[in-house]
DNA sequence: TGGATCTGGTGCAACGATGCACTAGACGAT
DNA sequence: ATCGTCTAGTGCATCGTTGCACCAGATCCA
């Protein structure tokens, strides 16, 4: 039967106390002859031992499980982040407990409180809510929050790190690349833009239209109802509202756009289907995230990547760290993300760089 | 600061002994006034007391958290999945601690066992092996296993618990639907077949194209190589794969084809695409499990959908399952899975059903 | 040689909840 | 009055680990 060694039967194997056990699975070698370490460690390993976790939890108030809480894992962008986490973590022996707020504040704020209350001291939270107030109280009470994919805000709790990419960048990026396909008339589609990432993008993307020379003020936006829903998976369900309203007739429809993410540009790539409309030819379209869809499409989208895998690792990391270094500041970490080109982007048709007459 | 309060506290508070307390939090109320819970209760209101999770743990040896063993939650079906579980334990007041295995044995044997010794009780393995030895100590030592996506097998262990769709009726429903349309050469594409519940897809594809009075050994059946790679995140590299190979010109090609999920379908309609072919219009394409982005592609995809959160409802109460009912035998639940006719799918060009004339 | 100092380790009381074994007091029967 | 029975509730040892406070023995210095 498993799980049924315990310290005192190491210690008496090794012919120790229990308590220099202890100390040898605590790191406090200092004071320790190299015989007695090594007599321990064959202990350990001939008995197979594994310090219990309750125990350890109940006497130490530490534990190795790191709380996730995201928007939900059934979005592919929030599975692979999660994913990542988890290998992550697997490497520090960690382990992950999973949570979907599906982005309302209230679960949010319950989860945290939750995850607290049952001894986890580190959280990764991805929400892209202005503010943290919601969760301010266990941020004081010593927390180790991590927040991915929303940059730090300036009244943010001092010790709280964000970990995103840089979507100021990244809406640059993507409006860059249409522009330089030779569109000028580019729309940005999003939902609701009370989120601070999508609000960067919006931002890069404005940027990127002026510095074309363009005006913004001129270019059709679509951000749903302000007040509407966040989800996402209605992302998608946005997007193709957003497609039937632009090419509705009602103004001059765009030849270029950029989606807030893949989910919401793969909506819109069928809002265009369903107006009769071809992807790539008829209307270039970028998305953000490349989620693993993305480069599955038909056409294959063209996107701005997340380095996932890397931003995941920091997290874990910043989320593990042991409450010795307690001085340590709060800050953000922002990382670049890269513009991936494939076929839903291509140069408007008639325009100066497409196939000479 | 949260999480101080004990069990002492409330019991002070109520005018009882601790005993009182924990009597009332584990149901033990069998003796015991009415008042006297009242008073309790009204404690535990005003104080705000919750239980220690890890004192319970540690004194007890149980715990409310579940393992969740699946694939990868980067596969926007298993991401899918995990959401509805979480959900699930959510209402049950438990939680999840999260595992991917990337389908490797090893790793699903390491998780298994982590979880065991870590004192959780019940886990949730998505797997398809078609044996379960290499957790079989840890099943035999109490552990309350539920298998998803995988059909209960004759020699597995008793106590197991299997929640799947039956995958030789959705098999079959995928393939008659492509027969009902008009197809008479319908290619079957999957990785390797030695998963429990694609060589059930199979044969229910099997048995179809016999009822239909077609001929298997005629289909072109694509299977990957037998010892190939088996993951999630491959599977639309093999559709792709399978579409060059059957579409290469060395033999006839099919004008339908049943792939053995919507990666591998999304996958094989790249690969069409590659080919210059045109889905739904010059070949079929059916996937299965009805994963988000079915419903996105474009052409929307056809395919056999699987009742998620109901399984997801199932595996965690099974899981969950107090230990009282330990007599309880191991069980095999079989749901029935859905057709979704999307475009994919469509009469075969010059067919008797399609436009006469 | 006595006392200070250092080294390598041990003793033990927690951490917070559990649940078995027990009992004080009420009540009934004889 | 004595004894049994029942009810409502309590005492206490225990789960496995931790880490502070303590200590025995060796070494050093005057």
């Amino acid at each position: 039967m498993a799980g049924r060694v315990t310290i005192q039967d190491v210690a008496a194997a090794a012919g120790v106390s229990p308590s220099s056990v202890s100390n040898l699975l605590n790191n406090r070698v200092d004071k320790m002859v190299p015989a007695t370490r090594q007599r321990i460690e064959r202990a350990i390993a001939e008995l197979g031992y594994r310090p219990n976790r309750a125990a350890r939890q109940l006497r130490s108030g530490r534990t190795q499980t790191l709380g996730l809480v995201v928007p939900s894992v059934g979005n592919p962008f929030w599975g692979a982040f999660a994913r990542e986490v988890e290998v992550a973590a697997l490497k520090l022996g960690g382990n992950v407990l999973l949570c979907n707020s599906e982005r309302d504040p209230g679960r949010e704020r319950r989860y945290v409180e939750e995850l607290w209350e049952d001894g986890i001291r580190g959280i990764i939270l991805c929400t892209s809510l202005p503010s943290l107030d919601h969760v301010a109280d266990v941020i004081e009470d010593g927390l180790r929050l991590v927040t991915f994919d929303r940059p730090a805000q300036a009244n943010d709790p001092r010790s709280v790190v964000s970990i995103s990419i840089d979507n100021q960048v990244g809406g640059h990026l993507a409006t860059t690349h249409l522009i330089d396909l030779g569109h000028e008339r580019i729309a940005f589609v999003s939902g609701s833009l009370r989120s601070v990432n999508r609000s960067a993008r919006y931002r890069g993307y404005c940027d990127a239209i002026e510095a074309a020379g363009l005006s913004v003020s001129e270019m059709p936006v679509w951000t749903g109802s302000e007040t509407g829903e966040f989800g996402d998976v209605e992302a998608a369900g946005f997007g193709r509202a957003a497609a039937a309203s632009l090419f509705s007739g009602e103004q001059e429809p765009p030849t270029g756009v950029v989606a807030v993410n893949d989910m919401t540009a793969l909506g819109f790539c069928r809002g265009l289907r369903d107006a009769g409309l071809t992807v790539g030819t008829d209307v270039s379209v970028i998305g953000f995230d490349d989620i693993i869809l993305a480069d599955l499409y038909d056409p294959p989208l063209s996107t701005v990547r997340q380095p996932i895998a890397e931003m995941a690792q920091l997290a874990v990391v910043e989320a593990s760290a042991s409450p010795g270094n307690a001085a340590e500041p709060g800050r953000s970490v922002l990382l670049r993300p890269q513009l991936i080109a494939r076929r839903s982007t291509a140069a408007p048709v008639g325009a100066v760089t497409s196939s000479p007459a």
